[in-house]
RNA sequence: GGCUUCCUAGCUCAAUGGUAGAGCAGCUGACUCUUAAUCAGUAGGUUCGGGGUUCGAGUCCCCGGGGAGCCA
């Protein structure tokens, strides 16, 4: 019956090619522009009614992925979006010819199938297959069924390969589709409007990173890939959409590593009339929802895995409210480290085994000591407040510290997720801060965003949550690449 | 960018410097309730690319490519 050149049974693809040429030869169309399905493989399941064997019709579709052939029957498996479902094919059943046509069906085949639900004698609820057909050819094999795919290279290159055969990378990227809708549905609940604001800038603001550089042709202009949101949407808290936010990519033109992508996804919020208190509320809200909803922990528990430590991150409990100078001095073990000169700063960084830059300046030192020594350590929910004001000019200062800056920084897992301030609203105050940090940090001062806040701005707070970084804590993975679908390579290969 | 490490069949992995192997997938056949189905048979290699050392290199050395980890 098959026409396989033995010299060529070694070469899968080139079998799956002789195989398609000869289903085109004898009529048959193995690209089909449609099928209409009934249910996913889930809600198949789901419509079997105990007891009622074969009653329930189904058409299903989806991608061969386990075929048990037993001469004149089948039991095969279909992924779809929602999982597995298994069919059963019998000779007596589809008839002859029709058997003999999915008998030359191969792994990986996307193929559409009607019949009947029952439950197997080992309890399998089952599509009793009636007739079936080929809707589009694989022409190349799926990796091995029980191991998977683990070439991290591969992973990520073919992620498609990554998703049909890991059911936990599956999992981990569809989560990520939840977290990030279940986001927006909590933000909407709570009257936040979601904007999109432009991706190409004249100028780069609203952090402290690198950018990606660009050219317009017709304009004649280069233009940065932003690297935060910020600016703009408060423009939009000048323009009175006063609780605002954006779902964005960031672009930054740095290192990569499991915890850096170059292009990644953050959520901004603005909130007229609140501050970063107001933010300490609202963060708690949604990552607490999230948890609950998305992640769903054992009954009345908020607790989730930590990957990292093999320990337990709990939500539920009191999260830690800690200010930053308190924390560095404790680490340090010095009292009087804030008054301490640079030389000074130095020697206390080195004793906690931290190698210091001599062209860094002191804010640098202390802030390395932060994320060397101390951010690593808050595994649990803790809102580091009052950061030093060097650290963001776009936060209010503290009113009984003229150092500090009110905001904080939410640290779960040893990661930062989350910084929030109370927003500075001065226009004087804030081109004060723009022009002494233009110097060290490059950033072009943006005067549009100067002539915007002249207008006046109300009073805010405003947050920025790393969504990838939530992820990978959410979900436990282990890098950043395991929550992207598409993680930045070199090109090739 | 630096250091360490990895790259072998479609996939997952073996192979003291001495004839490159296995499982899955493939191919041929048996089997009408399987669960990594089972059973019999069979084919399959530019060992990432290039150069060197050696009687002999998947293995050692150098250059290049790509990945991962640590560091900057």
């Amino acid at each position: 019956m098959s026409d396989i050149p033995p010299d060529i049974t070694h070469d899968q693809h080139a079998v799956r090619r002789q195989k398609l040429a000869e289903l085109r030869a004898s009529g048959f169309d193995p690209f089909r522009a449609n099928f209409a399905t009934t249910h996913f493989s889930g809600e198949a399941i789901k419509a079997y009614v105990e007891g009622q064997e074969n009653t329930v019709p189904v058409a299903v579709a989806g991608r061969l992925v386990v075929i048990r052939d037993m001469g004149k029957s089948q039991f095969v498996k279909i992924l779809d979006q929602e999982g597995q479902l298994q069919l059963y094919v019998k000779k007596d059943v589809v008839g002859d010819e029709a058997y003999a046509a999915f008998r030359k069906f191969d792994l990986g085949d996307i193929i559409g199938a009607k019949g009947t639900l029952f439950r197997t004698k080992t309890g399998e609820i089952t599509v009793r297959v009636e007739s079936l057909l080929l809707l589009a050819k694989a022409l190349r094999p799926l990796p091995e069924k029980w191991h998977g795919l683990s070439d991290p290279e591969q992973v990520y290159r073919q992620r498609y390969l990554d998703v049909i055969v890991n059911p936990e990378s599956r999992a981990r990227l569809m989560l990520r589709s939840r977290i990030v809708s279940q986001l927006r549905r909590l933000l909407e609940e709570r009257k936040f409007i979601e904007v999109e604001t432009p991706v190409l800038e004249a100028t780069a603001g609203g952090a402290a990173a690198r950018p990606f550089k660009t050219h317009h042709n017709a304009l004649g202009v280069d233009f940065y890939l932003r690297i935060a949101t910020e600016l703009r949407l408060k423009r939009m808290l000048v323009g009175g959409f006063d609780r605002v936010f954006e779902i964005g990519r960031i672009f930054r033109n740095e290192g990569v590593s499991r915890r850096h992508n170059p292009e990644f996804t953050m959520l901004e919020v603005y909130q007229a009339y609140s501050d970063y208190r107001g933010m300490m509320t609202l963060i708690r809200d949604l990552l607490t929802a999230l948890v609950r909803d998305v992640i769903q922990p054992a009954e009345g528990s908020l607790k989730i895995k930590h990957t990292a430590s093999g320990g337990e991150i709990d939500f539920g409990g009191i999260w830690r409210e800690v200010r930053y100078k308190d924390l560095i001095r404790e680490v340090t073990g010095d009292p009087e480290w804030f008054n301490r000169d640079k030389a000074g700063k130095i020697a206390g960084a080195e004793r906690l085994g931290l190698a210091v830059n001599p062209a860094w300046e002191e804010f640098e030192i202390t802030n390395e000591i932060f994320s060397k020594r101390i951010e690593p350590t808050l595994i649990q929910p803790t809102f580091v407040t009052h950061l030093p004001r060097e650290l963001c000019p776009l936060a209010k200062i503290t009113a009984d510290d003229p150092t500090t800056i009110d905001v904080f920084e939410l640290i779960i897992g040893g990661m930062e997720i989350a910084p929030a301030y109370s927003e500075q609203n001065d226009p004087d105050a804030q081109r004060e801060m723009f022009e002494l940090q233009a110097g060290e940090e490059r950033q072009s001062i943006d005067q549009d965003f100067l002539l915007a806040l002249e207008h006046g701005m109300p009073p805010a707070g405003g947050m920025g949550v790393g969504i990838d970084r939530l992820c990978i804590l959410l979900t436990g993975a282990e890098s950043i690449r395991d929550v992207i679908l598409f993680p930045q390579l070199r090109p090739g290969a």
